[in-house]
Formats: structure tokens, sequence, C-alpha cells
DNA sequence: TAGTCGTGGGA
DNA sequence: TTCCCAAGACT
């Protein structure tokens, strides 16, 4: 069925895929798979430029993640956001120690790892013919099959059809490569795409596939923020909510604080836009917490918004 | 199933 | 500025 669009995709692999991607330089599974984890929600740019190989220099191996400590392992994705990725990741590798299950159904048992990542790891990894499951290829499966709207299940469907059982390796990597480079999100090259006679939204405005759903405004919260400093250390407590788990940071407060202001920070949350206003105290807290300095302070995982908290204080 | 979970790139 | 959205998982 799509004999002709396969062989023009692994053409337009050889000549114009990512081959660079240091994840596609290795056969281990261990860096391929941190580097699908990494990449959940994030763009390579970011992942590239700030976090791969630092996190990798950091924890060469499986075991050398598995024996560290949780909070070696989010200083390491401090920045990075969605920290139960971190915490699921460093999880995983206590489980697995010597090496990553091969397999899709024992991989999507594993913490942090749901199907989409399951099949990237079986897919690359392990090279098992497998259709892999992201946004570039859900873009380019909307459109090559001209549908507007669809759940996983028929973008599952989708997928198997589409599959290069032939060559499977190469025709996932290149569907990664073509949803980044030639279909993306608001422009398409499709004059150069390997599915240029094959896709239905091509007759139509692919960049109506798939339809837009309209995002609805997040809240804005308010918070208060003390900075407590006593000896020229200061006061932190590690999170233990389900927002920003295990993640450091000063002294929060609902409600306005009887101290005058040091200033303001906004940080931009996916779900909620933060405002916050920053206080410096030098008196007793009444919470529990760990004094530490600044050179200390260093050592720790801190939200974007406690860095910013922080940077108003120093200055 | 819809909400929660971070941050930054780019238009 | 404001918005979308980027190699999703979990509840």
């Amino acid at each position: 069925m799509f004999k002709q669009a396969h062989k023009n995709l692994q053409q337009w692999y050889r000549e114009n895929g990512r081959h660079e991607l240091p994840w596609r330089q290795t056969n281990d599974a261990y860096p391929i798979w941190v580097s699908e984890i990494m990449l959940q929600q994030t763009q390579v740019k970011t992942i590239l430029e700030r976090f791969y190989f630092p996190f990798l220099k950091k924890f060469p191996t499986l075991q050398d993640l598995a024996n560290a400590r949780e909070d070696e392992v989010l200083k390491q994705w401090e920045g990075l956001g969605y920290y139960t990725r971190a915490r699921n990741l460093h999880k995983t590798a206590q489980i697995c120690q010597n090496k990553l299950p091969e397999t899709v159904s024992e991989l999507v048992a594993l913490p942090g790892i749901g199907q989409s990542t399951a099949h990237a790891v079986a897919a690359f990894a392990y090279k098992t013919p497998v259709p892999i499951m992201d946004a570039n290829v859900k873009r380019i499966l909307y459109r090559v099959f001209g549908v507007k709207k669809a759940n996983d299940k028929a973008l599952w469907q989708m997928a198997y059809k589409l599959f290069d059982e032939e060559h499977p390796f190469e025709y996932n990597q290149a569907m990664m490569d073509i949803g980044s480079l030639l279909c993306q999100a608001k422009q398409t090259d499709c004059d150069n795409c390997p599915f240029s006679d094959v896709c239905k939204a091509k007759l139509d405005d692919p960049l109506l596939y798939p339809e837009k759903k309209r995002k609805k405004r997040v809240p804005i919260r308010s918070k208060h923020i003390v900075i407590h400093e006593h000896n020229n250390k200061f006061a932190l407590r590690q999170r233990e909510t389900r927002f920003l788990n295990g993640m450091w940071g000063f002294i929060e407060h609902d409600e306005e604080q009887e101290l005058e202001p040091i200033g303001t920070i906004k940080q931009l949350y996916s779900h909620f836009h933060l405002h916050a206003t920053i206080y410096h105290s030098t008196s007793v807290v009444e919470e529990e917490v760990v004094w530490y300095s600044k050179k200390e302070i260093e050592t720790l995982a801190l939200s974007g918004a406690d860095h910013k908290a922080f940077a108003l204080l120093k200055t």
C-alpha cells in the first residue's frame, strides 16, 4: 500500500536524516533511554545544549545512576522540569540495575515508561520491529490519513498501517525527522516530503490537521516567599508535595507578609501562572527548616521560581 | 478522561 | 506581549 512512499522515505532519510544526534551514535540502551525520558515534552535543542551530556558524564552507566542518591539525580535535572521524570528514571535504574529489558511489555511496566517511550526504546535500542508514537509521528499520521481528530487507539492503528516492516529502524528514525523538519505544526514542506503522493491532508490544508483544540486560560496564583537568613545561612525545605516533589525551596506562604518586599517574580507553569512576592527576613522561623549557606544551596536542586527569588536577594 | 506536572524556544 | 507547543506519564 505504501511501498513507494517507504522507498521515498528510505532515500530521504539517508540524505536528510539527523544522523548526528548523539543518541543515534550508540547502541547502548542506557543513553538512548535517558534521551527518551529527557525528550518528553521537551525540545531536542534544549536537551542537546544543556542536559544530555552533563547527565551522562555524571551517571555514565545504568549502575552509576542506580547507585546515586535521588538528590544528585534531581540536581542534574534542575531546570529541565517535570521532575517526576528524574525520580522515575532513578527508580527504574534501581529496579533494572544491570540492563534495561528489551520487550515493550516489560519496558512499559517500569516507572516513567509509558507506551510511547516503551516502543521508542524497543525500536531504537534493541531494533525491535515496532512503530513508535510521538508528537512528530502523530502529526504525520493525522495528515497522511487526513484525520482531524483521533484517540490513542486510532492513532496506533494508523501507525501500524503506515509502518514499514522491511526497514523498521530507519523508518522510525525518519518519522521523527520528517515531523521535525518537514511536517511541522505551523509549517510544512510538502514538496520534499516522502509522503507527498499519498498524503490526504496535502489535498486540503495540512495545517488544519490535526484540529487545534482551544486551550483554556490558566489561573494566576499568588504566593509570598520569605528568604530567612541567619548567620549567613538560609532556611529551606525539601518539598514533599506532588508539585515539585523533592525540590528544595524557600519558605512559602499564601498570605501577605508583614515585611518590606525585596521584589516580585513571575513563573509560568503549564497549568497556572505564579506571581510571587519575595521577602528577606532575619527573624526566627516557626516551620521546620534546614539552614544552608549560599555555597551549599548551589548543590541543591531548586525550582526556577526559587532561583529567581534567591537572585533578587543577591543583587 | 481530563487534569496535573516545568521550562524554554520561537513566531 | 502572548501564544502555541515540544521524542508524555500518571492519576
